[in-house]
DNA sequence: CTTAAAATATACCGACCGGTATATTTTAAG
DNA sequence: CTTAAAATATACCGGTCGGTATATTTTAAG
């Protein structure tokens, strides 16, 4: 066959993506063993290794895979508001519906990484600093607009703001997920809502 | 020799888990391995199995050796203030002092440890759990204190206040680490403040 | 339906893993 | 200083690791 079109391949690739994600995400890298992903594709090593290159080809792309769709529900959920206030209470309210799944699937995955590979894998630590700070600009730039349109104190830190917001949820959804007791990322989540209040006019 | 006092075997076994917690911090357990072990402490791995009955015994002694030192170092700053207000105050000014040289010992051991054992290693994950819970009974107690002695508003919200500080403890230090900026641990801090401040009369 | 290429499985590699049995060295009591 | 026990080092184990060369099966173009 001369074809040229990589349907096959590419959905296999997708496949093992899929499977080994929650694997990654729960045993973390150096912890996930190549037969962990046999086990849970029902592919041999022959076949993952046909499709990449080595382990940490599957474990980018699974962080990447991971954070698409964590970016995309944000998304979605904030660009049904049109102001910038309910906008950024879209944030928390996605959290509040998402973190009991988050915590299923092995807890945040930009967390997990970030904790695994800062001191190991460079490559991927560079992607988590990219995700955090891109999740850090996008909340700033909703906070900035808030403040043009009028919707918030201009005197308003945006930068300390944006960051408070991130690490209440990165802390919030280790300690649920570590204790199993919801009320830390509730209990978070609700201090950035007070946050984002006191800032609204 | 018919000695019964442990001298050179206690000595020892403090010797190579001093050598490893800065490893096991940064590496994870999965990802140390009995070589780590031998390069760091110049013993031979028959010299570690005959203080320690395996790997993970290291790891579980590391984590309270690691949680020990740290919780030693917030309960001295604690104590020498003498208000509630100034005792809770004292978590974040001690956090300012210690988070650089945290980082580079490879972030904070309980959000490390946590992060990594919740999936894979139950034994080390109720260490974990222990220590926040004991961490927020600490600072539950300061503020219920400071509320009978009219330090602070009655209607505070004990719980929420307590797990707030802690989330933004463990976010901010694990942003600040990852990012490689202070801003996410400095802000974070200065936002646990802020909340201290305005429960106070 | 044929067929060659693409995808997958099989079988195997050396390296290193955690762990142990045993030999050697160090320790300190007497 | 002697000596037996305690501590450490040496040498080795089976197993699993990540990875690969090759055989087989599946795919889809013609």
């Amino acid at each position: 066959m001369k074809t040229k079109d990589t349907n096959k391949a590419e959905r296999t690739r997708q496949f093992i993506i899929e499977k080994a994600a929650p694997i990654f995400n729960k045993k973390g890298i150096a912890g996930t063993s190549l037969s962990d992903l046999t086990q849970a594709t029902g592919l041999t090593k022959g076949s993952i290794y046909g499709n990449f290159k080595d382990k940490d080809e599957v474990a980018v792309c699974v962080f990447q895979y991971n954070v698409e769709n964590l970016v995309s529900y944000l998304s979605r959920a904030i660009d049904k508001e049109h102001t910038s206030i309910d906008k950024l209470l879209a944030i928390p309210k996605a959290y509040r519906k998402l973190y009991k799944t988050m915590i299923a699937y092995g807890g945040c995955p930009i967390l997990n990484t970030a904790a695994e590979a800062d001191d190991t894998h460079q490559v991927l630590c560079r992607m988590t600093v990219d995700a955090i700070e891109t999740m850090k600009k996008t909340i700033f730039q909703m906070i900035e607009t808030g403040k043009q349109e009028g919707e918030m104190h201009p005197d308003t830190d945006t930068h300390k703001m944006a960051e408070v917001i991130i690490c209440l949820i990165e802390g919030g959804s280790l300690l649920s997920k570590t204790t199993g007791k919801d009320t830390y990322m509730l209990n978070s989540l609700e201090q950035i809502e007070a946050l984002i209040q006191s800032a609204a006019f």
